[in-house]
DNA sequence: TGGGTGACTAAGT
DNA sequence: CACTTAGCCACCC
């Protein structure tokens, strides 16, 4: 199956410490088990984004996954995610605000 | 073994 | 701020 060592394992650990209401992009994920795998992180969500809270890994823009931003929204209002309103209606994670890290319990005032 | 793919990222327009 | 282009890394055939 899989060790607790294996890529996948690894990000799915990292994913599941995310704590309501915060958020960490892709490429953090991937530093955060040392590798830099980006898009390797969003393999693993694709696979088993049903197992895990896939909307609290979005893009370094701010946006969650391509083709579930609809589904990401309902999420980021019943855990009240800090989020950020386009002009046109579309909507963006406060990456300032909901940024999430190992051991980031304070902020700059 | 080698080549292609993608729930990405950074820089340019 | 939104769209396009080149670069990266892990996984599949």
């Amino acid at each position: 199956m899989h060790d607790p060592a294996d890529f996948f394992s690894r990000v799915l650990d990292v994913v599941e410490s995310i704590p309501p209401g915060s958020v960490m992009t892709y490429g953090s994920v991937a530093a955060a088990i040392g590798s830099r795998s980006s898009r390797g992180v969003g393999k693993v969500m694709a696979h088993a984004g049903g197992e895990v809270a896939w909307w609290r890994v979005i893009r370094a823009s701010g946006h969650p996954a391509a083709g579930h931003e609809q589904q990401a929204l309902e999420m980021y209002r019943v855990e009240g995610t800090p989020l950020v309103w386009s002009r046109a209606g579309a909507f963006r994670v406060d990456l300032a605000r909901a940024s999430w890290g190992p051991g980031l319990f304070d902020e700059p005032g």
